[in-house]
DNA sequence: TGAGCCCGCAACTCCATAGTTGCAGGCGCG
DNA sequence: CGCGCCTGCAACTATGGAGTTGCGGGCTCA
């Protein structure tokens, strides 16, 4: 819903939690009831996760019958790619701006 | 120092502890105390931040004179972006397996 | 209708962590 | 030397979050 990438950020902070979304993103479309079998807690646990990825925008459940099938929605992940590829540029201009003042000094004492 | 993702992931979990590691990127080499200018709040706080940044591998502190400059160490990020660039890639696996079974069942139905 | 299965809500424990305050130590410069 | 500045260690609070257990309700199918 709201794309606060704070939200992402913790969402994937937990590791049974990335556990879950890497499931969902394989097996596609599946119950909180499954997924218990393939993970060490319990299904609360992993309802509370989902929960959670859930509110990050990371997974929607969608109910058919008498069971909910969640499936991954990827899109929000591009914001941590965003961030990730923001600190990296900052970090390339710093170098540019250290590679200038190197060449400069080079020029200077010349 | 240890390549686990897990304290990558959970480095980046705080937005306090983002926003130290984006001044430090842009900055450069800076110490807590002058961190502590740009950030509302205390600089033991702004250490502890740091500390978790270094045992994530994201950041290195080097002593020079009476006061200690960190500086970024952007690799660590990597892990980060492969991760969810395998959730997208399992995405798209799906996506194409989805599609195959649509155009098996067509190719039936002819 | 009754048994089995899947979900939802609530209460509770427990541990990690973000943040503060306080104080002591080391470097540097006039 | 003495003052200012930056760091380091320690104790303490408090909030949040991961996980469990227990129970009740609603499908579904024989």
């Amino acid at each position: 819903m709201r794309e606060a990438p704070d939200a992402v950020f913790a969402a994937l902070a937990d590791p049974t939690r990335r556990r879950v979304l890497r499931l969902v993103a394989e097996r596609g479309p599946t119950s909180a009831t499954l997924l218990e079998r393939e993970l060490p807690v319990t299904r609360q646990a992993i309802v509370k996760h989902l929960v959670v990825l859930s509110r990050a925008g990371l997974v929607t459940g969608q109910r058919a019958g008498q069971e909910v099938r969640y499936a991954l929605v990827p899109e929000p992940l591009d914001e941590v790619s965003e961030w990730i590829a923001e600190i990296g540029s900052r970090w390339d201009e710093r170098l540019a701006r250290l590679r200038q003042v190197v060449l400069d000094q080079e020029t200077e004492w010349s």
